[in-house]
RNA sequence: GGGCGAGUACCCAAGUGGCCAACGGGGGCAGACUGUAAAUCUGCUGGCAACGCCUUCGGGGGUUCGAAUCCCUCCUCGCCCA
């Protein structure tokens, strides 16, 4: 499925969004459109560094920047090294403690690969990635008050919501550090408008605000530089200013965004009950990724097809015909959680996350051939024990040690409830182990309710 | 810098001297039902050697037989004034 990379000529992606529920707001349509027709333009999309990973939430700004891709455009990744320090305000109810510069660092070096696994299978121009620490840092603190700070009325930064939120916020507030962050963030467009021939924004709809005033102080900026090169006059009448920036400033940068992903049943998207779903295997393995969408209920399953997967329209529709007609088979979450964990883990991940499932799932664990056991259990957490402590062990004991339960008034609770069980089997109240509940000499299996695995090693 | 107000468990929020491990709601977890879903119903939701004991109501100190509740002080946040 690789095409070389002087692919065809790019194209509008915007009804292709449209069909598969991804645009929100365009700052101007009919501009965008025809700006993505007549070349190949760069697109980028910011993503900050808060974590060492990113997770399922920050995926529908990449899946923008892929479509860009598949469209021959460039897609652009912006990683907020800089900004990171100072930390966005939009969506946030409370100011950030600051990070330190050096987890800035390890997060934005912790994210990258996630940006190569997917725009990496991506038929399209190459990516490019770009962090902002590399020009945020070195700014003077003078120099951007008098030549950036200048284009920003305040009166204009309270009114944006990321911000009026938090002013109207009796509890909250919101610091210096954080106000200014729009500054920064439309800085960064600037910066890569005039040095890397950035054209577009795109990002999730909490970023409209930052994307607008980023659209605006390039504008401004190119009228201070026309102003200060005598092609227009500061005292210029509004009028004849506007048509001056219509005429010669580029109506070719432009932004759009996504809409929220929101789950039917208005519940958080990306939570499951072990937190958050990140993007990286070691905060959320391919098996619990496969298993999240697996499990997205009906309502939510056609809108994440579309967003979620590069699957054809027609396709997708054939799917909730299927699904309509047998429902409880789940074809639909079927097609979604191998699709999406293909694009982000690839193949062979994905197979091996569909085999563990399928024996997970079925309970029959002890029946399981050693090497297909390890394999499947190579995606549930573990732990190493001492074989001279197994024999009449407490079953209470191991719960806690496993994490599988809190205390041993919660774990007493479960092996009352009936909620555990020991290789597939249910565990009774009192229940000690011992080495007949080894499986091939080494492994005991312990499950806490549906999903909740856990293998312990004993040697 | 000054005045006022607020800070209770994962979140919201009662409680203003003993009946408080702390009402209620949300969320979460588990069970039943199911499709590894939704809805619904039930139980649990500080810990323990458990009819009792220990640690909790922003931090620290004090008053009292006894404090989440009263006093002092510090911290944080908000509102108003400068």
């Amino acid at each position: 499925m690789s095409r070389p990379s002087n692919t065809p000529a790019p194209t509008d992606f915007l009804p292709e969004l449209e069909r598969r529920r991804l645009l929100k707001d365009v700052t101007d349509r009919d501009a965008l459109s025809e700006h993505l027709k007549t070349g190949s333009r760069r697109i980028y999309a910011g993503f900050d560094p808060t974590a060492d990973s990113l997770t399922i939430g920050n995926l529908v700004p990449i899946m923008l920047l892929a479509h860009a891709k598949r469209a021959g455009h460039e897609a652009v990744v912006l990683m907020g090294g800089g900004t990171g320090l100072i930390g966005d305000p939009s969506g946030k109810s409370e100011e950030r403690k600051p990070m330190t510069s050096e987890t800035v660092a390890q997060n934005v070096a912790a994210q990258r690969p996630i940006f190569e696994m997917v725009l990496g299978k991506v038929d399209g121009p190459d990516h490019l990635t770009v962090n902002n620490a590399d020009w945020l840092r070195t700014l003077s603190y003078i120099d951007v008050l008098r030549n950036v700070g200048k284009h920003f009325s305040v009166n204009m930064m309270i009114q944006k919501d990321s911000v009026k939120s938090r002013l109207n916020d009796r509890e909250q507030g919101i610091s210096y550090t954080e106000f200014s962050y729009m500054i920064l963030q439309a800085y960064d467009f600037l910066h890569l408008y005039k040095e890397q021939g950035v054209t577009v924004q795109c990002g999730g709809s909490d970023q409209y605000g930052n994307i607008v005033v980023g659209l605006d102080l390039i504008k401004k900026d190119h009228f201070a530089e026309l102003e200060k090169a005598g092609v227009v006059d500061f005292q210029m009448d509004h009028k004849t200013r506007d048509d001056v920036l219509s005429g010669v400033q580029p109506r070719h940068v432009l932004g759009f965004v996504a809409p929220l992903i929101t789950k039917a049943d208005g519940g958080k998207f990306g939570k499951t009950e072990s937190g958050a779903v990140w993007l990286t295997a070691d905060r959320t393995s391919p098996y619990a990724y496969y298993q999240f969408w697996l499990n997205c209920s009906d309502e939510d399953v056609s809108t994440f097809l579309r967003v979620f997967t590069f699957m054809a329209i027609e396709d997708i529709e054939s799917l909730e015909a299927a699904h309509a007609q047998a429902p409880g088979k789940r074809a639909a979450q079927r097609a979604l959680a191998r699709a999406a964990t293909i694009i982000l883990h690839g193949e062979s991940e994905m197979l091996q996350a569909e085999a563990a499932g399928k024996a997970l799932f079925s309970g029959a664990i002890a029946s399981l051939p050693e090497k297909t056991l390890r394999e499947v259990f190579s995606e549930v957490p573990s732990s190493e024990h001492n074989m001279a402590s197994l024999e009449g062990m407490d079953l209470v004991e191991l719960l806690i040690e496993t994490g599988l339960a809190k205390s041993k008034r919660e774990a007493r609770e479960f092996i009352g409830n009936g909620s555990v069980s020991i290789n597939g089997v249910k565990a009774a109240e009192g229940r000690t182990l011992g080495s007949s509940d080894l499986l091939h000499g080494s492994i005991i299996a312990l499950r806490r309710g549906k999903k909740a695995w856990y293998v312990t090693r004993w040697g």
